[in-house]
DNA sequence: TCAAAAGTGTTCTGTTTACACCCATGG
DNA sequence: CCATGGGTGTAAACAGAACACTTTTGA
């Protein structure tokens, strides 16, 4: 703008690919779209778009997101840039990933028709065009770090879940088997939830309790970090 | 190039800038360099450049590094995209860091001048331009994970080192001291090192025993990683 | 009355931390 | 002969893993 310095140097398309995971209460999908335009049209993708000049990628991320689903204000982290000469065939395009965290069900989409979108159990999805396959697989990684190291729960679950419920989700997202007693034990050592008096009875003939997060707390949490082992 | 999908869509300039750690033995150190153009010339700033329309992220990080330093084949890592709109006043810039470790005294450089560059300690850097200095911070704390997570003594340290220097290497990432008995112990639990019987007889009039590293060992480590206290 | 899922504690094992003395050598 | 830094093991505390039975209630 201004001074141009750097006037002879190249300068290239720079996108954003979002992977947006999703909890249902009891696996942990991931929400992919139809292409709808050239190069790869109808075919399964991640949701993207292209930086703007007067953005930056944490906004250009949300905008995408909220461009095509209609949710704003979700949990967004940059992962990881893509560079790879040949990744669209169409035009040298580098793509910064980020990945978004969501509850599903308290998050009905406005944007997204259903014939052009749709939540896929991870091990069960579509391939995927260019390199979001890679990145996808990167961001389950994050993702699992993430849920060691940080508390999640909090984007992934409605306002109110029981214990059996925040098991599954690391569970899917740890892609194993926990025992139930020392998940409790160990969560509740965190000291970020709150057991409320309230019973689901629609998860069982006995109920069961209810938790929420307590937010401070958790937020707290996020700041310091953690280390579990699970 | 070929299809022009795309064609509407704003571009923008692609930098790479480097964060590169060294160690000399005793401690780690950043390496900068004097900004030789404007804008900020004269000011301490990462060893950077511009994206190519032919190279990805991960050439070109290797490509500057080469140019500056007359260093290649060194191990780097990409960090984070940065990305605020003025972050750089000339012109839109979005920056992609990297980090490098390398081993200070194995490394003699032809390509800088000592007057444009230096090694600092974490601690002693002067101000940076830009973001550069986030950027320290970012990679400061991308380091101490790998540490804790991945074996990284092979980039930093002489073919041939002492336990000491070991311990140093990782009191300096960690920024804390170490017990030596426990360091040891839980070093050699890993089991990636070879005990030579050669001793370094000018760190101690005892002398020291010399290490190396098991190449085939460490890789493999480096592949599962681990998890480690300290 | 029984099937289904929830809730709950203890023991054992392995890991981490804390800690102090002797050794070899060069000056 | 002594000052310097290197080398080595054990005990106590803590964290993680394994494990089984009772409760509630809707059908």
């Amino acid at each position: 703008m201004a001074l141009n310095y750097y006037k002879k140097e190249d300068k290239v398309l720079l996108a954003v690919d979002c992977i947006i995971f999703g909890f249902d209460k009891k696996n942990l999908k991931l929400l992919l779209v139809k292409r709808n335009f050239e190069p790869e049209k109808g075919n399964w993708s991640l949701i993207g778009g292209f930086l703007k000049k007067d953005e930056n990628l944490d906004e250009a991320a949300a905008r995408v997101l909220q461009t095509l689903t209609g949710l704003n204000n979700i949990y967004m982290e940059q992962l990881y840039a893509y560079s790879m000469v040949d990744r669209d065939p169409a035009e040298r395009t580098i793509s910064v990933a980020y990945f978004a965290l969501i509850d599903i069900e308290s998050h009905q989409f406005e944007g997204v028709q259903l014939d052009t979108a749709g939540w896929f159990d991870l091990k069960k999805a579509p391939p995927l065009i260019f390199d979001h396959g890679m990145m996808v697989e990167k961001a389950v990684s994050r993702l699992r770090r993430r849920a060691l190291t940080k508390p999640i729960g909090f984007e992934l679950l409605p306002e109110k879940f029981t214990m059996r419920q925040l098991q599954a989700l690391y569970e899917s997202i740890l892609d194993k088997k926990l025992d139930k007693r020392n998940f409790v034990n160990k969560f509740n050592s965190l000291d970020v939830l709150v057991k409320l008096d309230e019973k689901d009875m629609t998860v069982a003939r006995k109920g069961a309790y209810l938790y929420q997060f307590d937010k401070d707390k958790y937020d707290r949490k996020v700041e310091e970090g953690f280390s579990f082992k699970l």
